[in-house]
Formats: C-alpha cells, sequence, structure tokens
DNA sequence: GACATGTTTCAATAAAAATTGAACTTAGGC
DNA sequence: GCCTAAGTTCAATTTTTATTGAAACATGTC
C-alpha cells in the first residue's frame, strides 16, 4: 500500500535541476502531485500541470522541459496525457511553429473526466460479472446473507451506471 | 502511468494457489481488485475483502491464507488494513481463540472513509500553502489571468474542505 | 521536395509499491 | 508462570509503474 504520507516528496525535483523553479513554482507543483496521486497521476504530468497552471502565458515543450530538467520523453507523455483529458490547450501564434500550452479553464471539468474514464469502463464490465456471480451463488444455494449482499451490490453497480454519465458532459459536445 | 486496461489482470492469482477459488469467487475477486485500484488499495486487500464477501460465514486467518494462497504477512497486514477502515468486523465464539472475519455491514460507507483519509489531509495542508502561492504571485505580479486561477483553486480548496466532512459521519461518534 | 526543427515512440533503466517469510511478540490454556 | 498457538513486524525481494534517451517520425519553411 502505498504509505499514507510520502517522506520524501519532492526528493526526485530536488534530486534533478528544479531549482530553476521558484519556490512557489515548487509548492504549488507539490500539491498537484499529491491530488495527481490521489487520482493516480504521475508525478512528472502533475508537475507539468502546476507549471502551466502557474504560468502567465503558455509554454513551449522547451521551457517545460528545462523548467522542471525533464526528459524529453517526459515532457511529451505528460502533454499528450494532459491533451487527451483535456487539461491543456495549445495556443499557436501564426508563423511559429512551436506550439505553447495552456490549461483549459475548467479543472474541475478536467478532474471529473478523469475519475470518470477510470471508473466507467470497471462498472460497465461489471455488470455482467456480477450478475453471473449471483446466479452461481443462488444455484450453489449461498445464505441469504450472502445472497442479500451480492444483490446489493448488483443494484449499486447499476444505479452507479446510470447516475455517472450525469456528472457532467462529456467532453466537447456528447 | 498505469496503463488503461490490465493486460493479465489475475495473472498473479493464477500464478498461485488460487484455484482453490470457484470460478465466482475468481470473478468477484477481480472485480474488487478492479475498484480497489481506482481507491490506491492493493490486490491482496481486495482479494481478501473479496473472498470474506462472498463468503457465508466469516473466515479465519488460516482460511484465508489457504483460500488465497497468499504469505501470512500480507494476510494480517491486509485484515488490519480492514479493520483499520473498519471495512470487516471480527466474530468470536467464547472459548476458541481464532477470530473469524465479516464484512461490516456498509461497504458504501466503507469507501467513502476511504477517500475521505485520503483527500482529507491533502486538503487541509494545501489551504496555507495556496494561501502562500497566491501572496507570491501577486508581489511578483503575476498576470491577472494566473492570480484568478490561484484564487479559484484556493476557494475551492476551502469549499471542498467544508463539504468533505458531511459526506458520512465518521465513523464511531465524532 | 529537401532540410531542419520539433515531437513521439519504445526498449532499457530507475523508482516506487506490494509481497514474502522468518524472527519476534502476544494472549490463552494449563 | 510457562508453553504454545496465533498473529505481527519488518528487512529483503519481487512486481509494477514511471522515467529516460536515443532513434524514428512529422511537419512547417525555404
Amino acid at each position: 500500500m502505498k504509505p499514507p504520507v510520502k517522506k520524501t516528496p519532492v526528493a526526485r525535483s530536488r534530486r534533478r535541476d528544479s531549482h530553476r523553479l521558484t519556490p512557489h513554482e515548487l509548492e504549488l507543483g507539490a500539491f498537484f502531485v499529491q491530488m495527481a496521486g490521489i487520482l493516480g497521476v504521475p508525478r512528472s504530468v502533475a508537475q507539468i500541470y502546476a507549471l502551466l497552471y502557474a504560468a502567465d502565458a503558455g509554454l513551449d515543450f522547451d521551457q517545460i522541459q528545462a523548467k522542471l530538467g525533464m526528459s524529453k520523453g517526459s515532457v511529451s507523455q505528460g502533454l499528450k496525457f494532459l491533451r487527451d483529458h483535456e487539461m491543456i490547450l495549445a495556443v499557436k501564434a501564426k508563423g511559429v511553429r512551436r506550439e505553447r500550452w495552456e490549461p483549459t479553464p475548467s479543472l474541475a471539468a478536467s478532474m471529473v473526466n478523469l475519475v470518470r474514464r477510470q471508473v466507467l469502463p470497471a462498472l460497465e464490465q461489471s455488470t455482467p460479472v456480477l450478475q453471473r456471480v449471483l446466479d452461481g451463488a443462488q444455484t450453489t444455494g449461498a445464505s441469504p446473507e450472502v445472497l442479500e449482499r451480492l444483490s446489493r451490490l448488483k443494484r449499486w453497480n447499476a444505479r452507479a451506471l446510470e447516475l455517472f454519465p450525469l456528472m457532467l458532459p462529456p467532453s466537447p459536445g456528447g
């Protein structure tokens, strides 16, 4: 299990070159890293997001890499993740090849999307599973308590599956 | 990042002796393992919980160990976790040393507690952090956009901190 | 359409997290 | 009070996940 409190949350960052970051950027980074941890998002992604969040104008690939002292691979994957989850937007000036990145207006929507993408597929897959398990338990003569538990679980699953999509409109129009 | 879908979710279980489990126990186990993954709870804990969930009467330490083919250490730690989070209860028959374990009635409450224990401390710690970051941004003359973002974040944090404790009464009386 | 610049991919590596097992502690029966 | 069964702890190990960096791939500019 994850240790409840990380002993050295910034160890890695310190080990590398993030003294390019101001103390406040570091603090905000640590905050986003902690929240991201709860959502199962890797630290490097959270660091990128935090950086963009506190940046006056969008930052480009190289600026991000330089400020955080991370590899190209990590920056690329991090930006991909953030793009895929619609947490950042490209701002492209004409005649300039290089893209700059900014956080999308709603962090809330991004977070809900993030959770939904983890939970929804799990709920969907499990509907038939729970049905089969319940049927099996009935067939093999499980106790009333167990049958009750399992059907409660199944009802929940169904209800969650109804409610979840209502939590916020899925990204663009759907 | 966690791969979106696990390639071989039951690989480990298969590798060991969980052919002592019925197909339905396995399926239910996989379901709980998946959900637990989202909450950051280790697989072994979820497997123990699933087993107890589908068991007619409580199971004791050795039965759990035998059925799941896991080490004493894991069973002990897993039961400790489940006890600490009030997800299981000991049922003790008189004159018998060995305890048997059953799931507590409300899985919902258990899950809410689980989430709260992860999120609340993070929110609490971050209140002063966000204040400092915002002050710093003001001092160093950040753009209005950044200031707006940061104060929004701070407001959220405060609101979440208010709302969260209301989600369900903390375990016994407090 | 060639070239340079910017980005992605992915196998190798490093880091973090979970699991094991053997030594240790605790509790109950005698 | 001692002995033994029952359970816990924790350093070592295994497993999983994240990161790196070099090679491959794009894409805009001239």
